[in-house]
DNA sequence: CCAAGACATCGACACTTGTCAATGTCTTGT
DNA sequence: ACAAGACATTGACAAGTGTCGATGTCTTGG
């Protein structure tokens, strides 16, 4: 019977002190690698959400509009007709990329100008070693 | 006028003539990155599909679990415990994370040892260039 | 051949998500 | 003050997703 399977369930357990100190990672995630031993459930829920984020065609264009955009930033307005959704729709996804900290935004008189958070990318890149 | 913005929007058209022929990246992704100017719909869905797949809790810290062992592989048979869930669900997942690329199995008598695939992690990392 | 166990599949269900039309909120030029 | 335009919010709906219990399919040991 092959189970060292059943003997090394029942033994690991004990290395469950994390730091959870990461930073507290506030909105999003912060730290966490899925390379990390046991990723505990917060840090895995707070890596899905980014990666949700990520997970759909329309923000991925977007993402790939903003980020080649000449000046590393796009209006808004010109993100609705490239790709061919409603407003509301690409507001709503933006809003989505906003709060996953993957784009940031500023108000400039009726528009809004997006560009994306390099570093947020180098974390989610990070969490992928 | 700050309207370089309906200007440009108005002018950018031709540039419609996507070569869809970009390797045709036959089930999973392949290449496209967030950077490229502008992502074809084709390419954002594989992505998209790919970063689904890391999307849920569930299956990163499968990942962590699978990515940590010793040997770099485990048995499914010590996949289900660890993550709280029914076994089927855990199968499931398993399943999501194999269709994605993520991860390789392999049948060895009554069991299924599951190792990550790192060359899929290093796509994805260079698509969050 | 049979019983046991590891996985996979199925059916069902609650919940989430992407999308749009309609509508609301600001800001600006007239 | 007003009309126009850029965004945001709301409500609704179809489609997708995670989860489980029940059941099916293999493989192995007896």
């Amino acid at each position: 019977m092959a189970n060292m399977a059943s003997a090394k369930s029942a033994g690991m357990k004990s290395a469950g002190m994390k730091s959870t100190r990461t930073k507290s990672a506030s909105p999003s995630v912060c730290c966490g690698s899925v390379a990390d031993v046991p990723l505990d459930e917060a840090s895995a829920d707070a890596l899905a959400t980014a990666f949700a984020a990520l997970a759909d065609p329309a923000r991925l264009r977007l993402l790939s509009l903003i980020s080649s955009a000449e000046g590393g930033e796009v209006c808004g307005c010109d993100l609705v007709e490239p790709i061919g959704r409603s407003q509301p729709t690409v507001s709503h996804h933006l809003k989505i990329l906003f709060e996953a900290g993957l784009v940031a935004k500023e108000k400039r008189g009726v528009w809004v100008w997006y560009r994306v958070v390099p570093g947020r990318f180098r974390e989610l890149r990070a969490a992928l070693a």
